[in-house]
DNA sequence: TGTACATCAGTGAACGCGCGTTCACTGATGTAC
DNA sequence: TGTACATCAGTGAACGCGCGTTCACTGATGTAC
């Protein structure tokens, strides 16, 4: 073994004692009560630290909350986009299909079916994250809900502009595709809690969350086409 | 004043101690912490007694959080009923106009517009009950999740149920129905935190739902008349 | 290349405080006879 | 109608405990010259 003078791996060790409390955090806020209501004694505990300790890198409980909202959001956001775009390609493979109102039913009823597939997959391989995120975003702790709803928008915006780049929603305005997604994206982040915890219903909410979708990009495009759709100021 | 035999009265005056934790606990749980995080000693303090009595009157946190739930369940549910019947006969002087998918939309429209803009009147008139219950619906606390589930469950059958009556989706089934209703029920109580706490962006809020429960009638009833509405099994 | 110093992550002991809980008590209301 | 007793809501003192926070310390790593 050399002296391994890359930089990553010299951060990361460094701050093990950090990332050690984060995990625990994780950990003790899914099972347990809410982040902002954690201990710092009982998450010194669970990391296996000395209480001290997490003065050495967190000046308050909130704090620490901040940095794993913010840790986890970064390795969420670009999965979710990844397997949005791996959805759409299964999807092109069927033929197209009547319009009806402006959209392709037919293929966004595939494009639908093949990602909340992949979404619910990659909510039960990291359940914990989801858990505390869609807590916290209806928390005690005002910064923590006011970082998540950002975070929920950024997620929003992805989603709009992923189904503006595959043209789903063709005619439809960009504010109301912000709309819809926004919808949808808090729809599938509550269904995810339920995704996680009833593991015998997990195959009726990932059909209910597929239909509900469609439901809302059917009703989008006809309050569209009706002119109904007189979209208020963001 | 004569001695007041009266039954009720009595009970309220016996429960006093009871009636001023559980008052005392929706006030703190609306601006602080989660119901389940708060103190005994916090609560008695709050209510103007002493931490024992407490005891006199629950025997766990979580058992006075169960008896606010169904308190404040009672409280709001008929209320929410009155307001839709209130809504549907303004609403009824419109004129008949023609069926969109087998809808009269001008007809939902006016029955959305006058419930959305009552029920949030009533949001703003009582919010610590909304605050505390959607909080506690993703709380940490799995015994007070499952009533407030309940009770949602409870207020979508109710707005199932009114929707039949009134005729508003004629052509779904009933589980179509139910599933819509739930969805809306959702939806609201969501939004009236937002409602509750951005007081400057209230109208926005208020129309923005309008139109999203719109969607979700005129998706509901394309994908039905599509013969996409395999409902999954409850 | 070596030495001196600064920075930083982590330790361990100690503090005062508020917490949940228990116990013994009071005074008012309800009930039996 | 009056007396004796039980029940019940609420009080006040006391307990042991875990909490957040502070202080002084250690040892490793980085940096200046």
């Amino acid at each position: 073994m050399t002296t391994m003078p890359d930089t990553e791996t010299a951060k990361t060790v460094t701050a093990q004692g950090k990332r050690l409390l984060m995990e625990a955090a994780l950990r003790l806020a899914a099972i347990s009560r809410s982040l902002s209501g954690l201990g710092l004694r009982e998450l010194a505990r669970e990391a296996g630290l000395n209480p001290n300790t997490f003065y050495r890198h967190f000046k308050t409980v909130d704090d620490l909350g901040l940095a794993m909202i913010a840790d986890m959001a970064a390795r969420i956001r670009q999965p979710l986009r990844n397997l949005r775009i791996e959805a759409a390609q299964r999807a092109e493979l069927g033929a197209p299909t009547e319009l009806i109102f402006g959209i392709d039913l037919a293929r966004g009823q595939r494009v639908c079916r093949e990602t909340v597939e992949l979404f619910f997959d990659y909510v039960a391989k990291n359940p914990q994250a989801f858990i505390v995120g869609v807590r916290e975003l209806h928390g005690s702790s005002k910064v923590l809900r006011e970082a998540l709803e950002q975070i929920m928008e950024d997620f929003a915006n992805d989603m709009a502009e992923d189904l503006g780049k595959l043209q789903l929603l063709p005619n439809l305005e960009p504010a109301a595709i912000r709309q819809v997604s926004s919808m949808i994206s808090r729809q599938l982040f509550q269904q995810s809690l339920d995704y996680i915890e009833q593991i015998d219903r997990r195959p009726a909410i990932c059909a209910q969350a597929q239909q509900q979708i469609l439901m809302m990009f059917a009703g989008a495009s006809v309050l569209q086409s009706l002119g109904l759709h007189k979209t208020p100021e963001a």
